[in-house]
DNA sequence: AGAAATAATCTAAACGTTTAGATATCCAGC
DNA sequence: GCTGGATATCTAAACGTTTAGATTATTTCT
């Protein structure tokens, strides 16, 4: 593949001059200019990013790590942060943690061997050695999405899921339900653990314990909500309504219902977290808190664009200096819940 | 960041030492690897890929462009070749060219500056111009997945559409239906139009021409197919089954068939191409043929691994050479198609 | 003990850029 | 015809690796 090299012999210039005149980082005559990019269509020359990045050392690559690339949320969100990321020039190196933290750290090396210029990450460990090493990744500034990781001293970019969960139990309990199950994901994880104590608030400003039978938990997929979902049906005083933490789980609890003969939402009401893309083609149609995906995205990116471009203070350098942006979800109601008579 | 410098000046010795320890490719006597590894350690060296890439002239990146993203389909297709390209060692820059042919010959612009060892492409565009562009596209091998450029000299890894849009006519003919709709996606792209061409064979084995005024085109979105499915509906002698080329049309037509007051498949069938990875929780259950996701990205990275490494023919050279690896896709009868009484 | 063979380590060049600083070219003003 | 200041171009070093080939240390054999 032609190089700047080649581009210079064919102008009759050094490869200096190519390099100004193709980057505009200084005065090339009129002429020369017109040489070279006449050279540069001649030989085919594209720049190496490679040997670029190495001289400037730096690279034009965000590393994004989530943990689940099939679930719509996460699809979503990628789609959001490559556009973003793409408007300003940056590719992304997309990866998929499937939920294991140490495939997650594992990941991280990987980046960090690219040397990519930052790092978005949907962290899905927990506890103190697996901070550290979260905190020990230096080289490439690292922000949190979605997931935030108590303690860990790095921006993050996320939803309110308390008032996520607040929001979804408040409207499920003025539809007048009072046993209301909750499917959570795995403990430890900020979004199923703040969705919980938002539904656990809602209840109890209406004068209402949570009670440990209708209290489950899956891993965020939808067959495990699924077999979860299926005792919790089978009990004699079963609950009038489901809230599930996030959106494929809700469908897992929709096919319970399905599947033990009971009606959404006449036998039983379901509610969701995140919204799905075509949610509205689904029958019934769910009933959801969404985020505002598109502006996570945007949010992410731009705050760790801050960080590489060094506007932001390293959180290294000033831990107090932690940022977090969060946004607010919003209700849209539709079929899946229904008024209790 | 730490470089090897650093750790051949820790450890006591030259840097030549240092590489060949570190990737095992010469003999190092037993203490100076302990020493060596040591400082490593010490001075929490990671190695710049950087650096290897522009010397070794290669990067262990791959290139991936898919239309949609936020496709269920293309989202377990991104999985399933992150997946193996991992694998091997690769990491897989993810791009969306939703759809946009122009668009996509940017992303393999930036591909080609990234000096991306190889490209798996799901292209979006037809015509002439179009293909040359791709095919002019040089420096890295580039193979097209799912969809298949007519005239295009590369390799090429996806389903028997055909067979897929026959299967699926043909269970529904087998039910007893005789006025079929197929709602397709964009006309030039493969995937819809030998879809399309399968339905017309089923139709053609069963004695039947396919009526005009059943067979709608949309864009691959659920949206679309929603708009184009309404008047269908309307109309006095409507179909009483539905073909949807992909996934997300189904969804769109089942809306349709919803808000219009009609039930899914008392009054008419459904039956979608692409399966759900949660499909059985939706109701009704939608009859798909489905695809093997998993085996086509895994022989997708193989395929490509095989040009990399210069096993395989390079389609320039050997022009007639082009490979194809075209899976058959299995019926999965559900609840969304009815025999027709 | 000395030569020959082997094992371990080193030096230096190369990959393709960018850029600081040197040099050459041009023109205006005297 | 010079000087001085732009303006345009060039030379050479640097980024962090890998690796061919040279050199040195160690062992083995006579």
């Amino acid at each position: 593949m032609a190089n700047i090299r080649d581009v210079a012999k064919h102008a009759g210039v050094s490869i200096a001059t190519v390099s100004t005149a193709l980057n505009g980082t200084g005065p090339v005559s009129e002429k020369t200019a017109r040489r070279i990019w006449d050279a540069v269509e001649a030989v085919g020359y594209a720049p190496n990013g490679i040997a670029r990045s190495l001289r400037l050392g730096k690279t034009k690559l965000i590393g994004l790590v989530v943990s689940e690339i099939t679930n719509p949320f996460f699809g979503a969100l990628t789609l959001a942060i490559e556009k973003a990321a793409h408007a300003q020039g940056y590719a992304v190196i997309v990866c998929n943690s499937n939920e294991d933290d140490a495939r997650e750290l594992e990941l991280l090396d990987l980046l960090r061997v690219q040397r990519v210029a930052g790092i978005l990450v949907a962290p899905s460990g927990q506890g103190d050695k697996y901070r550290d090493s979260l905190a020990r990744n230096a080289g490439a500034p690292l922000i949190t999405i979605d997931r935030h990781v108590e303690g860990l001293k790095r921006d993050f970019v996320g939803l309110d899921n308390r008032a996520a969960g607040r929001m979804i139990t408040e409207y499920i309990l003025r539809l007048g339900h009072r046993r209301i199950a909750f499917i959570g994901g795995r403990t430890g994880v900020s979004t199923s653990d703040h969705r919980y104590e938002g539904y656990c608030q809602a209840l109890a400003s209406a004068g209402l314990q949570p009670d440990p039978a209708l209290c489950l938990r899956a891993d965020f997929r939808s067959e495990t909500a699924y077999t979860v979902a299926q005792p919790l049906l089978a009990m004699t005083d079963r609950p009038t309504a489901i809230v599930a933490a996030n959106n494929v789980m809700a469908l897992g609890a929709l096919q319970a219902i399905g599947d033990l003969g009971f009606r959404c939402p006449q036998d039983i009401s379901v509610a969701g977290i995140d919204d799905f893309p075509w949610s509205t083609a689904l029958r019934p149609r769910l009933t959801t808190v969404a985020q505002p995906i598109e502006e996570i995205g945007r949010a992410a990116v731009e705050m760790l664009l801050e960080h590489i471009s060094g506007e932001a203070a390293a959180p290294e350098a000033a831990p107090e200096a932690a940022r977090s942006r969060i946004f607010l979800p919003t209700l849209i109601a539709r079929d899946s819940c229904a008024a209790l008579t």
